[in-house]
RNA sequence: GGAGAAAUGGCAGAGCGGUUGAAUGCGGCAGUCUUGAAAACUGUUUUAGUGAAAGCUAACGGGGGUUCGAAUCCCUCUUUCUCCGCCA
């Protein structure tokens, strides 16, 4: 949620950045403020009113006090009047306060100056292209006719015991994932991160708190007896840990790693470009998350940009990575970069990472802080990426690397394999 | 799951219906002293909203209630601790 600071004090800035979306939001901001103003009113009123109480109460307190209850009497008729109209004030006041803050929560964040204006997936810009093209046999397999071949992932059997988009992984397909884990949470280890192993189901708050709530409800697997969420990403968990928290500033930048199962319902989404592993309702990925101060936010996603190309260039896979146009970005975000894989058989490419600065977006709803030099509570800058998530890099690792007589594993991952092909 | 106890400022810990935003101690910050430091002493030290400011308002785990007035009484939820049961 954008801060009402940033709203009411940048309000043209704010209009102009939200319109790379490619909507205009001019009216939902005036009508934020509008509503901003009346509700501040209301609250001087029930201010003054409460004021008035407080003094009564007092009063009140002194005369039984000195033995007055005559007098005392008298002022607590007035009292009690007072009292229906602040319940009336409080009723009005918290009325404006809901539809300010409802409205605040559907107004997306305002890209950073990088974002081009754009309306969708073609606008993006590519901003760095690694690989070669892989060299493969007559007729490459798609990943989920090798998986059938190889015995490395029983979608048949997921659908048996589960339901469709929850594959089993057997035999090497298991310890290729189990690999693919530990290589990508090492990798962070040794880029600073310190690993955390978080809850994979939270609670509303944790929802609202990175935004999957209220809008995105349905997106999530909700357990409705105990009100918990199946997390959709490690981000959720992990970046609600610093919910109402206040930091000090020699604490940031704060680096994260987990490695988590992702749950998405991901409805709407059926047909042809879902088959195999490239979109699944529960998948395993490592997230990194950094919480900085504002003013190294930048530095340090681009520091996270190269933290994940590193990883791709260890696989071996050809990828690129575009810099998202506004109306292809995420709610939430101010920037995004995509990180794509190139896959072999099926001619495309597969979203592999998505790396964000949330700017001051999820610390003004998380209401996380630090302490600046001017000792002023101020807002974190949030970031967080994929490093990576594992089922389409399976699928391009499997697709790319085949041969008519196995599929060769890059050499990264041969320690944590305990074997090169399959 | 059953029975009981508890939740107060950065921490510890008072308060249990009326100037208590909250005693006291520790910690933090500033100063005095000192060549410097420690000790000692003095002062200061929550956050948010609103306002030009003075000020005003709100917050003692969350929510609701009683009352002219609640940290203090009642209800409810959450969490923690102790005992019992169950269990990877």
């Amino acid at each position: 949620m954008l801060t009402l600071n940033a709203i009411r004090t940048q309000t043209d800035e704010v209009i102009e950045r939200l319109s790379l979306r490619g909507k205009d939001r001019k009216n939902d901001v005036l009508e934020i403020l509008s509503t901003d103003e009346q509700k501040r009113s209301k609250q001087t009123e029930l201010e003054q009113a409460l004021a008035k109480s407080n003094v009564l109460a007092k009063e009140i307190g002194e005369l039984f006090k000195s033995g007055e209850a005559e007098k005392a009497n008298l002022l607590k008729n007035e009292s009690l009047a007072l009292k229906e109209n602040i319940k009336s004030l409080e009723l009005e006041q918290l009325d404006l306060e809901q539809l300010l803050t409802a409205k605040l929560y559907e107004l997306p964040n305002t890209p950073s100056t990088k974002v081009k204006l754009g309306y969708g997936a073609d606008d993006n810009e590519t901003v760095y292209e690694w690989g070669n093209d892989p060299i493969l046999p007559a007729n490459p397999l798609p990943h989920w006719e090798l998986t059938d071949k190889y015995k490395l992932v029983d979608f048949e059997l997921g659908n048996k015991i589960t339901g469709a988009g929850f594959p089993v992984y057997t035999g090497k397909g298991a310890r290729l994932q189990r690999a693919l884990i530990n290589f990508f949470l090492d990798e962070a280890l040794a880029a600073g991160y310190y690993e955390i192993q978080p809850p994979i189901l939270v609670n509303e708050a944790s929802g609202i708190g990175t935004g999957q709530l209220p809008d995105k409800e349905g997106q999530m697997y909700h357990s409705t007896i105990d009100n918990l969420y199946c997390i959709p990403t490690a981000e959720v968990p992990i970046t609600n840990m610093y919910r109402d928290v206040l930091l000090k500033e020699n604490e940031l930048p704060i680096k994260n790693v987990g490695y988590t199962p992702c749950f998405r319902r991901e409805a709407g989404s059926y047909g042809a470009h879902v088959r195999g592993l490239n979109r699944l309702h529960q998948f395993d990925k490592v997230e990194i998350v950094q919480i900085a101060r504002p003013d190294q936010s930048y530095e340090i996603l681009e520091e996270m940009v190269e933290h994940v190309k590193g990883l791709l260039t260890k696989l071996g896979l050809k990828f690129r990575i575009l810099r998202l146009c506004g109306g292809d970005m995420g709610f939430a975000s101010a920037l995004t970069y995509d990180f794509e894989a190139w896959s072999g058989a099926q001619q495309k490419w597969l979203e592999v990472s998505s790396t964000s600065n949330f700017e001051t977006f999820q610390a003004n709803r998380l209401k996380c802080r630090f302490k600046n030099k001017e000792g002023k509570n101020e807002l974190v800058h949030t970031l967080n990426g994929s490093a990576l998530a594992l089922p389409r890099i399976v699928a391009s690792l499997l697709e790319n690397n085949q041969t008519e007589d196995g599929i060769n594993l890059p050499e990264c991952l041969h320690p944590y394999l305990g074997f090169q092909k399959i």
